[in-house]
DNA sequence: CAGCCCTGACTGACCGGTCAGTCTAGGCTC
DNA sequence: GAGCCTAGACTGACCGGTCAGTCAGGGCTG
């Protein structure tokens, strides 16, 4: 049992590096403008290596957006567990969010590339639906957690509360300045979303 | 000068007839998935003139950027001239925006084609603040002229309308069923910018 | 008006390079 | 030595860009 999970967990580990790899150098450069070549030489590995743990690019570049979509939700679900304030958690979520420029650029970009592949090859029908799982299931937590919103409300909520969020990162991403406009966008979206939630609660309460 | 001005007319006439065509197949397969010779083929022209015309891929990707972005901007200033309530100026431009699922989905996806090359290619540049100038330039008219906001605060408004809009295109793109739930997001979309809106206002008004 | 020339839009063949994916041979581990 | 890994040479397709040359039209000359 000890060899078979050492095995299996070296296969799992090198996999990991390689999906690593693949995402440090395509979030920066994108998708169809990044080789398996560059790929390789980052993980300082064989391009025929990259094919053999998966089978083609498309399947790589999948791996690795199901990769970073995880590791960051984690991420984030690690920053809400750290503090202890329910009251606080919209501005603790839209913060961790908000990493940092570089960490948010290599991120966003890459999940736009997704998006690009998600609406026009079949392989990637189902990332849509991953992303939205993960994305508004985190989303929804902290509201259903921070306000008095359930139901389809909190539906309602959460996608409006994505919305704003990517929307605040697609005209970030379209800034000179990106890297000090960073805290600017945040402060905008955090204000935003706070905003909306408090709109959207004192609404319910209303009836 | 008649001659001249009929040869130049006709030069125009013939690359706008290249951009349409560039924008109609890109739009649909992604502009990494299309070569030039698609291009010339849907605009029954050899690959060889759209080289001749525009001096490179890019050059041609960047200008059918421009074009359909002023081509864009264009219709829904129309839309809105169209309609003299200026009460319901929000909701009529929501609505010129959401013209429809195919139309919106080609748009959105080449748009952001536009902003991949834009934080990839140095020549993609100033692509960011043209959409800037032709987004909020529209969005900030409407806003100023339908509600009490001005200066810094309309600014801010037309930011946060800006991404709660595109960040609705971003998740409603994502869907399955994008062609049944255009409605869906539209409506959610309308309702999350004049909510912002109104509060915003109200804000303004109460100090 | 007839012949001439020039211009510039346009074509299609072609080239050089790139890149995903294949294949073979070797090595490491159990 | 059997089976999993890994390297790296190789291939075939594709694609952006070049270039020589065609063709039509529109002046200009005599």
């Amino acid at each position: 049992m000890t060899s078979a999970a050492t095995v299996s967990t070296s296969a799992e580990e090198r996999r990991s590096e390689l999906l690593r790899a693949a995402y440090l150098v395509m979030a920066r450069d994108g998708v169809h403008r990044t080789p398996l070549a560059r790929v390789a030489e980052e993980a300082g590995v064989s391009k025929g290596l990259l094919l053999y743990h998966f089978q083609s690019k498309d399947a790589l570049v999948l791996k690795t957006l199901e990769w970073v979509l995880d590791t960051t939700a984690s991420r984030i679900r690690q920053a809400l567990a750290e503090s202890s304030e329910r009251s606080a958690a919209i501005s603790v979520v839209v913060d961790a969010v908000w990493v940092g420029p570089d960490q948010n650029r290599d991120f966003f970009r890459f999940y736009l590339d997704g998006l690009e592949h998600q609406t026009r090859s079949p392989q990637f029908e189902e990332l849509g639906d991953l992303a939205r799982t993960i994305i508004n299931g985190l989303y929804r937590e902290v509201i259903e957690s921070s306000t008095t919103l359930s139901g389809a409300d909190s539906e309602a909520a959460t996608t409006t509360m994505r919305a704003i969020i990517e929307g605040f990162f697609l005209q970030w991403l379209q800034t000179h300045n990106w890297k000090t406009n960073h805290q600017r966008y945040r402060d905008r979206c955090l204000l935003a979303v706070s905003s909306m939630l408090a709109l959207s609660a004192g609404r319910i309460s209303d009836r």
